[in-house]
DNA sequence: GATTAAATCTAGTACGCACTAGAAAAGTCA
DNA sequence: TGACTTTTCTAGTGCGTACTAGATTTAATC
């Protein structure tokens, strides 16, 4: 491996970080750089801009979530539930976005903050995210194992979102893990928070 | 009212506005007295700075916000179901921040874009408003109602959560309501998506 | 209508930002 | 070692930001 390509990933990991804990505004350049011992003009030698840093980041964001996601999918094998299918890929998405790398963490810590060029540049992998949840919804309604009485595309934001929120509240330090978020969210979402309900096991957290 | 207390009052709607839909770091004091047609110095004869002005932007949309909930609640009167006190909650809730005025959005929209002294200001605020929802979980647990099995800290979070990633999503132009998207919350939230649950009743959307 | 106070404007400062040009250093290979 | 390439640094530019000082206009009061 030549010394560029190390280089070069050691700028993507600063800033991956970088935009994971402190956002996008509060990541600069300067700070990137003198993460990892460089000067700023430096970083141009590797990137032409912030913004192709910083998108290049959040495009392997998206890769790495949606393959937790699907790799958690393609582990269930045989006839299951589709409401085994959703806690799996809930607890997946948590584990990635909470517990996993910078990467997945900068995308979501920074949805909301990206200047317009970069929001569009990532809609259409948002989009090929979204399919993966609307295909397990729809599968779940339409073999009867999930109601059919509400919007489907709310039901499937409600959920991503109660995800996403987590990171501005989950402490890596505290008692409560990762996965146990997701699970907290597949229970409320999937069985309700209500108590006299099927289907229900006891968490225990 | 004096001349100095209206505009004032014009200021502070603008920066509402404007961190409602463009978040903190594009809400420039330039900006803010562009739209009301000032000049940007003459922002500081009322405020002393752009942070100042920023805060008591937010103080105020999370006072809306409690005064929404709150109010809601009140008007649910004699004996009811925990859970009918939960709903008439979040739909305040989705209501004040998606369908209401400037001022909670603002405080949704920058969540996680603010400098660290506006942050340090506000978690007061947020811990009183988080305390309403610990006593509507609380009673519901309590009454047996709800579940006791799950951390109900981690339970509050993940319904706020919910709603308040919905501004990322949330069109008003479409179809779907704000008090709509509440009721999608609750539903999910406490009967569950899953299909064979008692103490459903069909939404409409 | 003159006098005083309140409100806004004009014209700046200082600073941090992304980014550039060209020199210097470090690495590569005969 | 020496010639060449790759990488990094030094030293800057220009721009947008929050913010300030003092003159100027607008409003209120007698």
């Amino acid at each position: 491996m030549k010394k560029s390509d190390r280089t070069r990933q050691e700028i993507l990991d600063a800033t991956a970080s970088s935009l994971a804990t402190v956002g996008y505004t509060a990541t600069t350049v300067k700070s990137i750089a003198e993460s990892i011992g460089m000067q700023d003009a430096s970083i141009y030698y590797h990137f032409s801009s912030k913004d192709e840093l910083v998108g290049e980041v959040l495009d392997i964001g998206t890769a790495r979530a949606v393959t937790a996601v699907d790799q958690a999918l393609a582990e269930l094998q045989g006839d299951h539930d589709p409401r085994e299918a959703l806690r799996v890929a809930i607890i997946a998405h948590a584990e990635a976005v909470l517990g996993g790398g910078d990467y997945p963490r900068a995308n979501v810590r920074t949805f909301g903050q990206l200047p317009s060029d970069l929001t569009h540049r990532h809609r259409q992998g948002h989009r090929n995210y979204g399919q993966i949840w609307t295909r397990l919804i729809d599968g779940g309604v339409e073999s009867g194992a999930l109601r059919g009485d509400l919007n489907r595309s709310v039901a499937r934001l409600i959920i991503i979102g109660a995800l996403c929120w987590a990171i501005e509240w989950f402490d890596a330090g505290e008692e409560v893990s990762a996965a146990d978020v997701g699970e907290h969210v597949f229970q409320m979402v999937v069985n309700g928070l209500s108590a006299d309900q099927p289907h229900q096991h006891a968490v225990s957290v």
